[in-house]
RNA sequence: GGCGACGUGGCCAAGUGGUAAGGCAGGGGCCUGCAAAGCCCUUAUCCCCGGUUCGAAUCCGGGCGUCGCCU
């Protein structure tokens, strides 16, 4: 394991709760390395959701190439897997050229699709994923028994009340005739970088501070009008960028849910909650896979480039 | 000052004699193709003191507090 971890390349991560500041330790570093930045932000990806992903403004990304960002159209589906697919390759192409990546972004889950891989398995099928929702919807202890009988070892893993992996563990099921459970035995995939992770620490209550500031920022910059546009041009209601935290919010407001003051509330709770759940995230960690530095406006800055230029030639993370 | 109502966890709140529902907020956790998603778990000397009773959040007395009305 030593001689083939070793062999990798390294690759410099930059995790952390939503505003935390990880975009401006990216930007910092990008600059003080010669790198480019390659965002793991689930709808960031999205063109058109500027206002409400925080977006990096077209100043900050003339200052540093970013990837991965407006790579889909709002009306489709990006998922993890095609995530770990792109930021393959965009990884490939910044090292190609000399430079080095910096993988930077919140998405926790699409940060190990690309750091240890999904196990092999087709892609979500629609048809499928319409049928078995469906029959959920009627009565879903007819598909937790289902999963039961073919797969005892997923049932016994996933909650019954999980909807979203019941499903999923049927359609890979229908998809290959393997249960996924045999997926997951399998898919123990070797590691494809050499990964040197950081995240910015701060204390929880400057951290809401921030996201409630944020939040109150990107309502005063138009949020609204955003969503507005999306759906003038066509963009359903129900597509997959608008379960976005901020666009979802809105869109409820539309629809007469609740009035401005109680939207931006919610949007504000949502954030915090969701930062809640990107900490437990980064705890559940190996022990010392992860390092904790200063923000950037605390001198963050350097911390990071310490860890990176003590770790980059080890192979200790 | 008088009369009345009320006082249950951070907030709202059920419970009128048998040993504290529920919701919200908060916290903890899970996570293998929806992940900013989805799912799980979790918080009480019932304002204080005394009394009645086998037993009180529930009844009685007093105190304190809040609110309303009156003077």
């Amino acid at each position: 394991m030593d001689s083939e971890t070793s062999s990798l390349q390294p690759l410099l991560v930059i995790v952390g709760p939503t505003a935390s500041g990880k975009t401006r330790l990216a930007i910092e570093a990008s600059e003080a390395l010669a790198g480019e930045i390659v965002s793991a932000d689930a709808f960031a990806v999205y063109r058109g959701l500027d206002i409400g992903t925080d977006k990096p403004g077209v100043e900050a990304r003339r200052r540093v190439r970013h990837h991965l960002i407006d790579v889909a159209a709002p009306t489709e589906r990006f998922s993890a897997g095609d995530f770990a697919r792109d930021a393959g390759v965009a990884i490939a192409d910044i090292r190609s050229r000399g430079l080095i990546p910096i993988l930077a972004g919140g998405s926790h889950f699409y940060v190990r699709a690309l750091l240890l891989g999904l196990f092999p398995s087709p892609p979500r099928d629609a048809k499928i994923r319409a049928r078995l929702v469906a029959a959920w919807r009627r009565d879903p202890t007819t598909l937790v028994r289902a999963l039961q009988e073919i797969d005892p070892g997923a049932a016994a893993r996933i909650d019954p009340r999980d909807r979203q992996r019941i499903v999923r563990a049927l359609e890979v099921h229908e998809l290959t005739s393997v249960p996924i459970s045999e997926h997951w035995k399998r898919s123990r995939q070797s590691p494809r970088y050499r990964p040197v992770i950081v995240a910015p620490e701060r204390p929880r209550e400057e951290l809401y501070a921030r996201i409630d500031a944020r939040v109150d920022h990107m309502f005063r910059s138009g949020l609204e009008e955003e969503v507005n546009q999306l759906l003038v041009s066509g963009v359903p209601r129900d597509a997959h960028a608008l379960k976005a935290i901020g666009y979802r919010q809105v869109l409820e407001m539309l629809q007469g849910s609740w009035d401005r003051p109680t939207t931006i509330a919610r949007t504000k709770q949502a954030s915090r909650r969701l930062a809640k759940r990107q900490l437990t995230w980064l705890r559940s960690l190996r022990e010392g896979a992860l390092r904790w530095v200063q923000p950037a406006d605390r001198g963050g800055t350097e911390s990071l480039l310490a860890v990176w230029h003590q770790h980059r030639g080890s192979r200790s993370l």
